[in-house]
DNA sequence: GCCGCTATGCAAAACGATTTGCATGACGCA
DNA sequence: TGCGTCATGCAAATCGTTTTGCATAGCGGC
């Protein structure tokens, strides 16, 4: 015989389905010796609810999506792979301590796919200006929060992750009483770039030096940036220091460093934004941020339920980004 | 109103129920004329198939899991996580593509969480020998497939990692007509460390050299393969190459070699199994091995749908394990 | 007139839970 | 006795599909 509903448990017990239904659900009172003999009855028959059924009835999904809407090719390729992953990791650490699934979802090829998806929500991971995928979700009547910013849909609700602020860190840092220094921002309009351009603007301005700021096609990867920053370094030699956000683009430009003969730390210092594996691994070891995306993630999640009325604890804003100090920005008397 | 059904579709067609579910299920003829209303109508009107309702009846599967019996900590640490996410990755794709959405499970905690967890199937990847998930899943009548397959239970069906191929293509490369070979591997017990150690064990017999095999705790990470393999090197200076199939462990073993003062590859050959972003941006890049994740993950989705009855694509399986060839390990005649 | 056949479509029974409204008995209280 | 009120539990409706079995009509052939 195949797995027991509850009819089956009910009649076992002499009760209704109702009453087993409310043993479980506590949504009514049922005398204690009866729901006993129910419980127990349920253990051994080996009962458990049929979540499909379940579902039907009571409308919710159980689940929430992880999106981002970068192709996996591009975004789990070295570049963004770990930045992606790690969010995910931590989200579904955070998700199933909530009891909710999170669900990996690639990002959109042929759009009609998403269709079969059946999730309460969805975390939409740095999304685009004209996101399609904020417009899908949305279209769907299906909730939605975005790790960082969405670009002109400021109705949506999000957890910052301060580009602004990482970026006058990471510039603070690197200007360290003088010098000029260049940006390398990617083509994409993220509102992390949006951010930082706009921080990096501010800062050349009050710092008095005249900025010089590049982007790069993240396709390109390594080499396009390499290839960019090189081009970067031999026109202005007068800079002291490459602030460039993306990690893969850093690894390009500490190879372009290489190239013309800069070393770095002290020919050219140089920061990245996220502090992932290749940070960590470059030669030398790139200054970075932490940008607590465990913490990100969980603020993520807590946000969503909250917005789907599920019990969840208050969302708790993630802690400000902080500097790791390495190498490859280390100052002369230090 | 809310989300039309396919009741109020009927009405607006002026059919019932059955005939739209005819019309779009194909399962019995409709009118061409007929059909061809109802699509209009369902288009104009929003309509879309409740997934809950259908699979209700149908019984059809919704979602499966992934998951690692690794704690994130360490499996998302930068050992393990490219390994595990970019199976996540390419999992995703293929049961995005199936229509099932896959969902990442956290290695258990405190156990009873799991129970919330509603899915068809699970996938775990590379099990231990009596891994706590897989007879968690298995006490629930969860179907499973392993990655790796799991040892000590040779009832499960897993898609081979082919880690004794691996091994073998690696010594084949290190061996290059000489020499003596050391293995590094963890204390863990998994089956491709097994079946890395049996291969390597019938190569020393077959090569003629003495084997020479250290285990290294994991969570130790990298500083503890370091401190190991420079004990090994300096005990045997005899040795003329590793294998070193954990990527952390490699780039362990290469700070080692620098620390003993061997230069890698001219005085000491190694290689790893991952090809992750680790063997790539190590100094010199190792040599590895190309494991086909992509194709691993999406015939482990595959199989797992086709012991649920799921239709899908005759699982296939992957590419047997390609050499990567890089400067860790190359011959001084090349 | 009867049979068999195709073409077309409907009614109703699943699927397995949750939830609403009602029933019953017991009890207190006037 | 009559009335209100707990305490306990059940029957039946509901969620939105899919699927089985039957119905009707038209038509050809004998």
């Amino acid at each position: 015989m195949s797995k027991p509903t509850i009819a089956d448990l009910a009649k076992a017990a002499g009760v209704s389905p109702t009453t087993v239904s409310h043993a479980f659900s506590g949504r009514r009172y049922v005398d204690p010796e009866t729901r006993k003999r129910i419980e127990a009855l349920a253990e051994t028959m080996g009962y458990r609810p049929n979540h499909r059924a379940r579902r039907l009835r009571t409308g919710g999904a159980g689940s929430i999506a992880l999106v981002s809407s970068m192709p996996f090719a591009v975004a789990a390729g070295p570049s963004r792979l770990g930045f992606l992953m790690e969010i995910a990791a931590a989200a579904a650490v955070a998700a199933f301590s909530r009891d909710i699934a999170l669900c990996l979802v690639p990002p959109l090829g042929p759009r009609d796919r998403l269709d079969a998806l059946e999730v309460d929500g969805a975390i939409v991971v740095e999304p685009e200006r004209n996101d399609p995928v904020l417009d899908f979700f949305s279209d769907r009547g299906v909730e939605v929060v975005s790790i960082g910013r969405a670009p002109g849909r400021e109705d949506l609700p999000f957890v910052d992750l301060q580009s602004g602020t990482t970026a006058r860190l990471l510039l603070d840092h690197l200007f360290a009483g003088g010098g000029q220094i260049g940006l390398m921002t990617g083509l994409q309009r993220r509102n992390s770039y949006l951010e930082v351009e706009a921080a990096y603007a501010a800062f050349a301005a009050e710092a008095g030096f005249a900025p010089l700021a590049v982007r790069v096609d993240e396709r390109g990867g390594e080499q396009a940036a390499a290839a960019a920053a090189e081009t970067l370094l031999r026109e202005n030699p007068a800079l002291s220091a490459l602030c460039v956000p993306v990690d893969a683009f850093a690894a390009g430009a500490l190879e372009a460093a290489r190239i013309v003969g800069r070393r770095v730390p002290e020919d050219l210092r140089l920061a990245t934004r996220y502090d992932g594996m290749r940070a960590k691994l470059a030669k030398p070891p790139l200054t970075a941020v932490d940008l607590h995306l465990d913490q990100v993630a969980a603020a993520a999640v807590d946000l969503l339920l909250a917005r789907l009325g599920q019990p969840c604890p208050e969302p708790s804003l993630p802690p400000p980004p902080s500097l790791v100090l390495r190498a490859s920005s280390a100052q002369a008397g230090t």
